[in-house]
DNA sequence: TCTACTTTTATAATAACATTGACAAAGTGC
DNA sequence: GCACTTTGTCAATGTTATTATAAAAGTAGA
């Protein structure tokens, strides 16, 4: 036989990563207080932290209050031992993000993609990439990258089945990025790695059922079920963007009509208020995109909205009316937590956040409308990239004990 | 300390369940067979399978053929061994299931529930299940009951936070029909439970993200993920009858406008029917409820369909375009491998089915809609009261190997 | 200050499990 | 009939988690 992998083992990996899970959650306890947090005896627990001391992730940092008894060491997580890269793409750029254990951006770098073919980008990708590295030679790094990209991504493939934004089809990127830098690679949309961000870092921290909700081009969602990425059978769950939400509305590309993304999307928002201003011909917005109307984006909107501009505020109302809808039915259905919204205009918008509160109240059910918030986004345009980091720190314990335990730099 | 649960004997309880469930599904297979599905030794097989074959849900069955050498003792598993209990509520009536390890119904016993309130409700149950063990004390049964209710059910307290048709509010009923039969008791939406039916004994087996649709009174959902059931924070997952389609729609008494069980709910088809047998005043359906269109109800309009009634195939044509809007929708955002069509009138309607096969076409994404099939359920009303016995038999391996390991009848 | 009591930490011994290796059993194929 | 292969089981081994024990380091009260 050869040589298979015992399950001992894989028992302590899980012990080992779950102590890992409560110091990254806690900051500081005691050996006596993870023991009782886990389950495990103090002696494992002993054995335990011990294999962690030794990576760094975890340092003896003076000694706790006495209950009458000896007082306990403490144990204090140090985020900085170790660090991890994701990356995200958006506008034919790269950005990537060198972050923390806990998915803290540390470093970034960015990159422009030349053209619009996937080798270009990949090639791109490995420059910024390696350039980051340079940089951080001294750190302690992840082997591995986590990528958040537009398009339906089959997460056990990694291949992009379809990105119309950059007309990529059957993109194989996960084994693309691997030959060209020696790490692993974890593809996600980049709307469900935008999730894992909001959850980790901004404002879904301590939630487990949460769902993100990101308006650019389009409208997607990532969903969060007890911590973790809900894909689907198909990896291509969340598509929010094309949910019906006025069965008679107006034809989509698609080839359905009324979809979400018609009303609510940056472009549709944009269009929308253009379309009121050629009647209107007046106002603040007039005066200042009248003249050249494609200037006119959503966040010039959304910024004239909260100056209190009556025309915006109409058309976001409208927006609202129908994101309300569409929320309303993820709440009914998912029954999350959190709602966040994410994407460039709407995640500062306090205005617009508002109005969906109100305007959803009447399109869900009582019971789980109790459970859920609906806030904005903390981390902006950076979520993505938070977002893809935490594809690796998911698997930091693994990554930090397996086999493979050789890290970049030293 | 108190003796701890050890997380070795851990080890060997999900090794042992992850055989159960193998044999479960291949039916016949080797020990060596079982060693390259489990990743386990052959003498760890071994040890594992010889506790089963004690229990006797396994049992030596004859030799495989040889590849060149001694040929393997075949391992068949015997569903029949144990069994399990399943109550389901619907119009004031208990249905209780004694199923076998498949979820397959052996044995079955209902009763009324005199007037409408939960003591009386649970005083019923109680003796239906005293009746049916009375009946099979030859048999191993684990201690255990499943129950689908009607309403929002907690399902980690076992309390029905509400169920509007029975008139129940906060009542824990885990915990009263556990002081009542000394059984340990698992209570879950009967939608939920129906899903957990079809996907062991229907049209699901063998699926492991599916979607069950159950029409009645009004409509739900039972969202399965990886094989188990979706709950959302709330427990309150799958409210698809409020799920808004029309969003300037009729009024619901939930207040929102549109809801899909203002639509397509039992009640809505047969009093959209009565409308229009009003105006029409003609045709088969008018001759035989013209009279007295109180006597229509939703089964007769969808036999009507089957039959060829255009009236009636109009309705149903009408409701199919406003569930295939919510359908597309659960396509999009949950990307399931199938979807399930259940409840008394829906069930078995071919027709119904065809319909919103071609409806959803048009309103789910083309590489969602690809992973995902549309059909009826193949249990009808059984499926809720078969899943309930499922929640039961989800925990086999514990029940049979615990502490608790006394059965009832022996 | 001293003593009794607690709690923590580390260490050795123990128990449970999965795996390895060896071997007999039971075939196939030349 | 012989070489070879596969299967099933047992004893030995290695890994892990737990228990028991003892020393360390404090508190509280007399």
């Amino acid at each position: 036989m050869t040589s298979r992998i015992g399950q001992p083992e894989l028992l302590k990996e899980i012990n080992r990563a779950h102590v890992f899970e409560i110091l990254r959650r806690e900051r500081i306890v005691s050996r006596p207080g993870l023991a009782e947090l886990t389950g495990l005896s103090r002696a494992t627990v002993s054995l335990l932290v011990d294999s962690l001391l030794q990576v760094g992730i975890v340092q003896e940092a003076g000694f706790g209050a006495s209950s009458g008894g000896r007082p306990p060491v403490l144990l204090e997580f140090k985020p900085d031992a170790v660090h991890a890269l994701g990356a995200r793409m958006r506008d034919y750029q790269w950005s990537v993000f060198l972050t923390d254990l806990d998915a803290r951006p540390l470093d970034r770098e960015s990159i422009e993609i030349p053209g619009s073919g996937a080798e270009a980008a990949a090639d791109a990708l490995a420059r910024a990439v390696d350039a980051l590295l340079q940089r951080n030679q001294s750190q302690r790094i992840l082997p591995a990258l986590g990528v958040g990209s537009p398009g339906l991504v089959d997460m056990r493939t990694g291949v992009i089945q379809s990105a119309t934004d950059v007309g990529w089809f059957e993109v194989p990127l996960k084994q693309m990025l691997e030959s060209r830098i020696g790490l692993e690679v974890y593809v996600a949309n980049r709307s469900k790695v935008g999730a894992l961000g909001e959850r980790w870092r901004g404002a879904g921290t301590g939630t487990e059922d949460l769902i993100y909700i990101s308006i650019g081009t389009g409208v997607a969602a990532g969903i969060i079920h007890r911590g973790e990425l809900y894909i689907g059978s198909n990896s291509s769950a969340g598509e929010l963007g094309h949910v019906t939400i006025e069965p008679h509305g107006p034809l989509c590309p698609c080839g359905n009509r009324g979809c979400l993304q018609q009303l609510v999307s940056d472009p549709a928002i944009a269009g929308r208020t253009r379309e009121r201003l050629r009647r209107t011909q007046q106002g603040p917005l007039f005066e200042r995109y009248g003249a050249q109307p494609e200037a006119l984006g959503a966040a010039a909107v959304f910024a004239a909205a909260e100056e209190g501009d009556e025309l915006a505020v109409e058309v976001l109302d409208e927006a609202a009316e129908h994101l309300a809808v569409a929320i309303g039915n993820l709440i009914n259905l998912f029954n999350p937590e959190m709602i966040v919204l994410g994407g460039q205009a709407g995640a500062g918008s306090e205005l617009f956040a508002e109005m969906l509160r109100t305007k959803v109240r009447k399109r869900a059910m009582a019971y789980a409308l109790s459970a859920v918030t609906i806030t904005t986004g903390r981390l902006g345009p950076d979520a993505a990239a938070v977002g893809a980091a935490v594809l690796v720190l998911q698997h930091a314990p693994e990554l930090l004990f397996g086999e493979q335990a050789n890290a970049i730099a030293q």
